[in-house]
DNA sequence: GAAGATTGTTGTTGACGACAACAATTGTTG
DNA sequence: CAACAATTGTTGTCGTCAACAACAATCTTC
């Protein structure tokens, strides 16, 4: 069920700071000559934000996941129980919107969330369309330990940029939040 | 081609500062009372940084992929054109270790850019198993051109959450580049 | 030289985003 | 009010991508 959360195993401890410098090696003919050793140095990747935040993603999703494998809570899980748990009574289209997961993706997620206890549909008596969404009496108290374990996610996360770090980060990505 | 990339075209461009508050029109019993207004209110999210990550490695991407629509490259082909120029001669283990890809994944990746005539796979003299990878003339003239795209997109960035937050943000994120 | 590791490759699985189509229901408009 | 358009939830398809497993060719090591 861990799927998709992009791994990538190799997650790299090393945080060493190294002198930017030219290409090493360069066309020394040998490959696999830096097989082992680690270290390559991709120099024009570094100024760009893509593949920073690219490279942050993969491990806070990661963590996240790990984090909360106890109790097998996947970030979009999580965002749509907390989603609903603070506004209950949504349509999924409005949920889908909000969290920006197409309705399609979100007919799947809920079904495994409804599977599980956790949230109900309740056909809505003013729009026989739509469904109105609310987390059950298990989902609620479910809920309360996830986030006591995201929060254990979220110290993680300060553990390894910095805890001013973290909230100067919230801070420049709140507009998307 | 623009395939992945999860653009989640609800792209929303407020950013309105609004200040938080308790669960809005909880249990009303109407769903779909939230339509159309937009403004939900996540509150929960808001204090996540694996939330706001996601949603900005969307934008980014995608602003990335527009951005470079033209030449049809993907951040990944960029991600693994750069490091070979940067270092020619790297083997696929070693670019795939660089960058966090499986070199299962990378096969594809380089059969792509070989279609392209942009990197040649060259059999290793030294150890047979492996290639060395090296970009192609045109591969270089081409990357230049991708990378002044590129540094177009980085401006996109900055115009979004500003210049500086742009360069905070990449210090912060030194460690994961 | 045989056993084990590494490299590139192929194929499978599962998560996910984008899209298209559909039934049920609501709204809109002549 | 009746036809038509729009919305909601749903199903299914396609393409991208990460994680694995297996394999042949090739080193490495004992």
């Amino acid at each position: 069920m861990v799927g998709n959360a992009q791994v990538s195993r190799a997650a790299k401890s090393r945080a060493g700071a190294r002198p930017s410098r030219g290409p090493r090696r360069s066309a020394n003919g040998s490959a696999a000559s830096n097989g082992l050793d680690d270290e390559i140095g991709l120099d024009a990747l570094a100024g760009h934000a893509g593949y920073a935040v690219r490279r942050f993603q993969i491990w806070i999703f990661q963590d996240f996941i790990r984090t909360l494998a106890a109790v097998d809570i996947r970030p979009t899980q999580y965002s749509v129980m907390t989603v609903i748990g603070a506004n209950p009574g949504l349509s999924q289209m409005a949920v889908a919107k909000r969290l920006g997961i197409e309705r399609a993706r979100l007919v799947h997620l809920l079904d495994s969330l409804e599977h599980r206890d956790l949230v109900s549909r309740i056909r809505s008596a003013t729009d026989r369309r739509s469904h109105a969404l609310h987390l059950t009496a298990r989902g609620r108290t479910a809920l309360a330990q996830f986030k006591r374990l995201a929060a254990e996610h979220e110290r993680h996360v300060a553990e390894k940029i910095g805890k001013e770090n973290r909230e100067k980060l919230l801070q420049i990505l709140s507009a998307f939040t």
